[in-house]
DNA sequence: AATTATTTGCAACATTGTTGCATGTGAGTA
DNA sequence: TACTCACATGCAACAATGTTGCAAATAATT
């Protein structure tokens, strides 16, 4: 609801406005990830296409959204949980993309497992990607 | 050397030309993943943007190369090992991206650890990116 | 050497992403 | 409520990236 996105801004010290609450909204709603594109489709263009680039970035350094690399070069954006915040993402699951329908799924109760590197690397981010058919299309 | 990137192209069915042979050339010269962007600087220009993208696109195709996803919207391309053909890839090792120097790693000796999936999500392919510092930066 | 199938370069275009700046709006304060 | 100021937005202009059709060039085959 409307008041529960106002909280998840000020949280983040971000003033309300129409463009973050109605981004916001759509993510709640959504049950897939978004790209750049899903959104400014969905909002109807109603917002200036820099105005989402800046949401989504601003979305993601304060730890409200979380990324997600693709093989197609159309990053997917999806909600994190309450445990990131700025300049803490703690979004250890697997992702999963539809090759039928390109739904993008958060597999949240599946974590990324621990990957021994070789001497000399150090770890800050892993991410998951798995791709197929989904429960929907199969 | 020469022959041996000529070996490869016609054991793909593809015919050697000047393009294909330069860019397989500096795939084995490099020891990490080329972007698009690396290959246009690498080669001084003198293939045409447009060759560049189709030579990889059937490289791709022929199991030549494999694309590696990133966080920030540009694939990267590495060799394959010899079993991957065409429409088949079996390139199921990790993937290592160094936050300062920007080097894709292909961690050919890590293997991709089996994901126990939902029910109703059939697994196609799964890749692995590990962010972090690499073993030249740290 | 001639023929044919494939590859390339060019042009034109589409999509995606970035930056600077003037204007508009939200949040706090008087 | 009205005022102020910092911040967010839209616009314009641009840069980078990716796609397509087609004619010319070139590699493979005969
Ligand atoms: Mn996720
Ligand atoms: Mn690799
Ligand atoms: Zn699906
Ligand atoms: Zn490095």
């Amino acid at each position: 609801m409307k008041n529960e996105i106002a909280e998840i801004l000020k949280r983040s010290q971000l003033s309300v406005t129409g463009s973050r609450t109605k981004i916001l909204e759509l993510f709640q709603e959504s049950n897939g990830a978004l790209a750049h594109a899903d959104i400014e489709k969905k909002t109807d263009e109603s917002y200036d296409r820099v105005t989402i680039y800046r949401t989504l970035q601003t979305f993601v350094e304060k730890g409200i959204i979380h990324t997600i690399p693709t093989a197609d070069n159309s990053i997917r954006y999806a909600l994190c949980k309450d445990e990131c915040s700025t300049g803490h993402h703690h979004d250890n699951h697997v992702h999963f993309i539809c090759d039928e329908c390109g739904t993008t799924y958060c597999l949240d109760n599946i974590t990324v497992p621990e990957i021994a590197l070789p001497e000399g690397f150090t770890q800050k981010r892993a991410d998951v990607i798995v791709s197929g058919i989904c429960k929907n299309c199969e």
